[in-house]
Formats: structure tokens, sequence, C-alpha cells
DNA sequence: CGTGATTACGTTTATCGTAATTATA
DNA sequence: TATAATTACGATAAACGTAATCACG
């Protein structure tokens, strides 16, 4: 058996069971493809390919197992050349990291920092999109790895490191009422207008939730993907804002004040997504080093290639 | 890249990084080999094997990981193979079973009597053996499934299928005291010499588990691996046994009473395991689809390959 | 020197394209 | 008749073994 032949009944698999076009796609010639499959079933000792007369027309169910499996094989043989071209390159090349807005302006500059000072020879590139693009990205491996916070609806082609907690916190104007109070309440919330994310991020929901399940329909005077426009309303007295805690400014928020929020929202996780089952790429390794030292992954990755 | 390549490059690991011994296994000619390797590296662009002058030492760290993609390219390679023998012979083949003697005395009978009327090609085989054996025989390949009490302690290259839960029961002699009481208790059936499986068994170590934490020392007069020898036993009036309830005959257990034990000791889940990650034999699926019918294996193996 | 890796060389075989053929819509 | 699969044939290349060479213990 040849990988080749394997390639060939992917290729036709997905070129809809037309051998022209899976032998254009393959670079080889029509009739090389057509031989090479019958070849391929006469080694296994069974057709893989429903024929109506001289048409392919479907996978016989033994056809379909097979293609299963020898797409495994061939996503592995890819792999052995990532993993060459991982060791080959340098410290030099590219990564880039899908991520939500909030964690590309909060969590993730400090790490960059440090990241690109140690790495110098490689290309960082921050995509931000909300969680659903950022899971589509990563799939399609139009990036190499998102930061979300979970928990993602997520498929079984992905993995996802959970990095650390991350939890609510309220921004509310220097003399708003809320901040007098001791321990707040979810009704004393709101009782106000609030500002929060959109509701295509995942801590939205998360928020939602809480509401919902105490029973209570908080009014929403605004959502943004950005925490900072959320502040200057909260400035301008508009409401109060409930944003991640990382979003808080060090002293740098003038004219408002903090309220934790823990014990309203509880905690979400942040997770590293990446693509399950391949080689984690050298510099996505060392990211993911710098970004969340306690997963380990370096040490991983020196006893076993390619993470849980 | 060629999957001969991979091949060498495993076999030369396996054997200890002697090219020779590797080129013997392989039946090929050790310059061969040799070339081969270099053309490989040569195309990955880095070496995979540590040489010093003249002689094969180890891994480099590409190797180490590229060595482990590519024994993953080569299982699902003969996987393919696997899945075409499966199907191309009709119903005729073998079928290992590997399972404690207890499910092979009273769960199993029924299932196997349906299943060799309905295939009667294919050869059945019960090996009997204690957890940690059949467990061992399924990951040599000496057995397609094992039947076991869980939870049982299994790697991750097993995949345990919960099928059913078992309890426990009390024989005793048919006037026994216990036999009176309307609800016992644990410490109960202490005051009495206790009959039970062997050590080996994980249905023993349950037993113990609850018998300890409720901080009691059970007087265990004997244990044996079968149900049979320990009713002998308790009608010789000699104490009193613990046993699957799937061990109780329909009536046919003459000179003793069952006494239901399970709010004593809770229950278990009996697993089918097999190989992780490997097509599973159509003979298997079948035999699988008797025994469990609720797992639905059947289903799922027509729309993805290789359960979860 | 013996064992084991590498290099050189030649034969055999397989791979794959062009051209011709057949079959279907 | 156009499109798509199969068969026939031939040139090129690769696969792989034998023999020779080299390198170390």
């Amino acid at each position: 058996m040849k990988l080749q032949q394997l390639r060939y009944v992917c290729e036709i698999v997905n070129a809809g069971f037309n051998l022209s076009r899976a032998a254009r796609v393959l670079h080889a010639s029509q009739p090389g493809v057509s031989r090479y499959v019958h070849l391929l079933e006469e080694e296994l000792g069974l057709p893989l390919f429903v024929r109506t007369k001289n048409r392919l027309v479907s996978l016989t169910p033994a056809g379909e197992a097979i293609a299963e499996a020898a797409k495994r094989a061939l996503r592995e043989v890819e792999s052995v050349q990532h993993i060459a071209s991982d060791f080959r390159g340098g410290d030099v090349g590219n990564l880039i990291i899908a991520t939500a807005p909030g964690h590309a302006r909060y969590s993730l500059p400090p790490v960059v920092e440090r990241y690109v000072k140690r790495y110098p020879g490689v290309r960082l590139r921050i995509r931000q999109g909300n969680s659903a693009q950022v899971v589509e990205w990563v799939m399609n491996k139009e990036a190499d790895c998102f930061i979300a916070t979970g928990p993602t609806e997520v498929n079984r082609d992905l993995t996802l490191l959970p990095c650390h907690d991350i939890h609510a916190v309220i921004l509310a104007p220097s003399a708003h009422p809320l901040g007098k109070k001791r321990r707040i309440t979810l009704h004393d919330v709101c009782a106000f207008p609030i500002i929060t994310y959109n509701a295509e991020f995942t801590f939205y929901s998360h928020i939602m939730r809480a509401f919902h399940s105490a029973g209570l329909q908080p009014d929403i005077l605004l959502s943004a993907s950005d925490a900072e426009l959320m502040k200057t309303y909260v400035r301008a007295g508009l409401g109060i804002a409930i944003v991640a805690h990382t979003a808080q400014g060090k002293g740098k928020d003038r004219g408002m004040r903090t309220i934790d929020a823990a014990h309203l929202f509880g905690t979400s996780v942040v997770h590293i997504g990446v693509r399950r089952g391949v080689h984690l790429g050298k510099h996505l390794v060392h990211f993911v080093e710098m970004f969340a030292p306690r997963l380990e992954l370096g040490a991983q990755q020196r006893t076993k290639s390619a993470g849980a």
C-alpha cells in the first residue's frame, strides 16, 4: 500500500467522486489515478467505490471506514512534515493567536512584550474576533491557537487547555450608591442600567445566566466589545459596567470605583484552544509557556508529543 | 515521503538503533535501509538519528517527535488493512473474548448461545482470567475485547464501554439468622464468616472497600473465583457468600436463600474494553450489540468508525 | 579483523504520462 | 458528441540488492 493511493482515495471523495477533478487537484493524470485506485482495491480485496457502469458514485461501507482511516493516516504523515519544519527553523517563523478583544487588550500585552523580546524572529499576529470566529480560525488553520473564556461550545477536533480563572467586577461612578453597600447582591445590581459585553461574547451569556437563574431581568443599557468604551459611559454616569476583572486599570481608572462581583457571577476559566492531536509548534509552545506557565506545556512536549 | 521510510525509522528505534538488525527484521538489505533513512532525513531537512561517527546512537529531539507521529501513521495504515480484511470476510472469522469466570459463567452463556446460532461461521473463544490478565490480553491483541467489572485501572490505550450495572447479593443457608432481618447492615454481615471472590477480582476490592470505609474488619473464611464453589460451602453451613447478583441461580439454588445487599455495597458497572482508536471488527460489534444492545454500537459504527 | 554504517553501481521493477478505447448523459 | 472512466503502451525513475569501502572497537 502506498501513501499516494490513500491520498487519491481521500481526494476522490472530497472531489465528489469525480476522478478527473481529483486528478487535476492531485497534479496527476486521470488514468494514473484510476489505475492506482484499482490497484489498491485489488490489494485490499474489495471495492472501495460504488460504480454504476462507468462512473464513480459513492463509497462502499468498507470504503467509508477505510477512507476515514486513510484520512487519519495522512494527517499523521502531514504532521511528520510539520514537526520537521518546526524543528528545522530556528527561532523564526509565524505565530497567529486568535482572541477576543478583551484578552488582546488586557491579559496579552505584557506576555506579548516578553515574547517578542525573547523571540524577536517570530512574527506574532493577533486576530480579534468573537468566540465563534476564533474557534473557526483555529480549525481552518488561519490561527495557531485561540484564547477564549470558556466554557466554549467546542467540538472534538479541538483541545482546551485551562489557563487561569477570571471573574467579574462592577465599575461604577465614584459617588454611586452601590459603592456604599458592604456586600452587594444581584438584586442591588439590577436596580441600575447596566453596560456590558456584546451578546456574542461568552462573558455576556455567563452574566446573563446568573441574572436569569436568580429570576432577574437586568436592564442592559448598552453593550460593547470594548471595556474602555464602557468605562467612558460609566464616567458619564449612564450606568454601571460589568466587566472581566482583567479589564480594570491599575489605579488608572479615574472617576470610578471597582466593586468586586466574584460572588455574584462566579468564575470562568480562560482557555487556550488548539487543534487536537497535531504537533504543537515550538513557537506556540513557547508562547503558551509564557502565558500559562502552570500548564508546563514545554515539559509535556518533551516527553510526549501533542498534548492531551 | 514513503511509508517504508517511516517503517524503517520505527523499526530501527525498536531494534535498539542497530541498522543491521532492523534490516533483517524488515527483510531488506542493510545498505537499502541506510540510504532510505538518509533520503528521508534529507527530505525533512534535519537528522533524525544521532550518529557518533559511524554508529546510530539515539533519536534527535526532532526524531523522537517524528518517530511518534510515524508510529501513529503506520498504525492507521495497518488499520486500513484490518478494516479491509474485516469487510472482506463474510460471517466467518474469529472472536476472542477475555473475561472473569463470573461473567463467563453467568452473564455470557445466553448471549453466546444466540450469537453462535446467528453467526455460525465465527469461531468464538472465551479466555478466563483476572482483571489484570484480561486487560493485558486485549492490549497484546490476544483477545478482541474484555468484559470486566469496573472501575478497572485502565490506561489511555483502551476504551471502556459501560454495559450494565451489577450489585452484590448475600447467599446464606436457608435457616440462617440473617434471613430473618428485614434490612441488614454491614455490621450484621460482619458477624459471620464470609466467602467471596479472590483478591485479584475487582469485586473483591469493591466489597472490601465498603467494609473498610465502615470501619469493619470482615472475617473472610474463604475466597474463590467460582461462585458455584462458594455455594457449596454455603450449603455446608460454613459461612455466607457475597457474590454478584448475576451469580444467583433462577430458583435452582436449593438449600440457601438470597438476601439483597445492593444497599450495602452499591453497584458496579460491567464494562466491555477494547483497544482505543482502532477499527472494531464486525464480529466484535455484532457480539457487543447482543451483549449490550443499549450501546447501539452498530449504529455508531455506521456513521463513524471506531467508537469514542 | 569483525561488526556495522556508508558509498558505488547495476538490474529490475514500478510509476506515471500520452494515446487510444469504451461507455454514458 | 462531450465528458468521464478504463485499457494499452512506453519512457523515465526509483527501489533495492550485491559488492566494495570505510570506521571503529
